[in-house]
DNA sequence: CTTCGGCATTGATCTGGATCAAAGCTTGTC
DNA sequence: GACAAGCTTTGATCCAGATCAATGCCGAAG
């Protein structure tokens, strides 16, 4: 099964695992539908297989982006495991492809398997993580510097020169950078200027240099978090 | 030893807890202090057991608050857990006792006691969860929003009317809810308007019913997030 | 081919909050 | 009491980015 195949829960018996698998329920969701509401209390844990999800901050009529989850792994686990309601919307990016475990049985799996707990925690520790450095985008960058750093990291990690595509429609990925999509498409114009020209969907280096010397990637914010399996040790 | 004595802990035995607190080191800190910096490596994992520290992200000359950590909890668990550089500095904000134990010692406890492992993923998952609170208090609300909503939660913990003092330095207020001293400043002078007067570093309530109408607490931002102990499941 | 509806661009304008610049206040020290 | 150093208040100005408003640009449906 699905779970059986996740990186970071390979130090889990296996026996654990299928344990969970029997009572799991699969599920592939389109994009667009909203998976959870914020302030319900969560009936199930949400293992992300594939697709990608946005947790959204709501308040009133305006919605704040809070996280975007990558697959593999878990739907906000904190308020799951501390019996909690969830502190955010929940909806489909790409189509998601999901496995569903009973909230009080995933709790008990945890509660019973010291392997689990320590994988769960590892995950756990990521996603904070991922949430500082998150915050630490938007807070510490102005809007021109998001883009730029993002577009960067895009542009080393495909194809060092070659031309890249932008892997969603603009006006998402300006919302993910917590920017308007009018400030977004004027700071891609503005980017002939360091070193970058964009046109369409497709985004060409012009000048590595003039582009280096604008804009810093900071590992403490834009390198991906690792979920690390923390071992078990006997007692 | 103190450790014993934190609620969090009460399910790990006190075996375990016992051989950690021959291995730790306590400490206690003045006012002003950095703990550590930030992209360092965690030589120890830090119980802050009275007192208060900011964490603090950095880029070049500009800071931005993450987190304000208050007592008993662990400062940045995450990074200690999965061996990773710290994602901010740590700065006491007032005068902090710790307890220091050697980062390789407390991993593995954690990864020998299952209940303290159950422990930390509690203290862990509302670190994550309070990260989410901080974000939302942000994007979601104004800056007159987030002072009417942090002076109303003041006023209605301490005493429903009767004045109240505010806990710090403005300065130090308003840094915490991310705006600069001067329009802090003019936002308590405006406070007026919505039924509060603020003298010096008193407060005082004249018309509940008009501050309720402007500002409304929610749950899911302002409540404290409690750290949940999970119990233990024998197999 | 045409039309329509959702994106994208571009320009003009607005605004919340920051920044800069003086004064006032406190508080502790000599 | 007088001074200094750090807070706080108040006013004037600035600015990044949002909002408002057209217009242009597809791609899918008929």
């Amino acid at each position: 099964m699905a779970l059986a195949e996740t990186p970071w829960l390979r130090l889990v018996p296996a026996a654990t695992l299928d344990r969970l698998a029997e009572q799991s329920v699969q599920h592939r969701v389109p994009a667009g539908s909203t998976l959870f509401e914020q302030a319900e209390t969560p009936a199930f844990a949400q293992f992300l297989m594939a697709g990608s999800v946005d947790l959204l901050g709501v308040n009133g009529a305006n919605e704040a982006l809070i996280e975007l989850v990558r697959p593999i792994d878990l739907l906000l686990p904190a308020a799951v495991l501390n019996r909690q309601p969830y502190l955010a919307r929940a909806r489909v990016l790409e189509e998601a492809h999901l496995v569903l475990i009973r909230a009080e049985t995933f709790r008990a799996a945890v509660a019973t398997d010291h392997a689990l707990c320590l994988a769960i925690l590892g995950c756990q520790a990521a996603q904070f993580r991922r949430q500082v450095k998150l915050g630490k985008n938007l807070k510490l960058r102005s809007a021109e510097e998001r883009v730029g750093c993002y577009l960067l990291g895009l542009v080393q990690d495909v194809a060092p020169h070659g031309p890249v595509r932008l892997p969603l429609e603009k006006r998402l990925i300006a919302w993910h950078l917590g920017m308007t999509r009018e400030t977004f498409s004027r700071i891609l114009a503005a980017m002939e200027r360091y070193g970058m020209h964009i046109t369409g969907d497709t985004v060409t280096v012009t000048d590595m240099d003039a582009l280096r010397a604008r804009f810093h990637l900071d590992p403490l914010i834009d390198d991906p978090e690792p979920i690390v399996p923390l071992p078990v040790r006997r007692s």
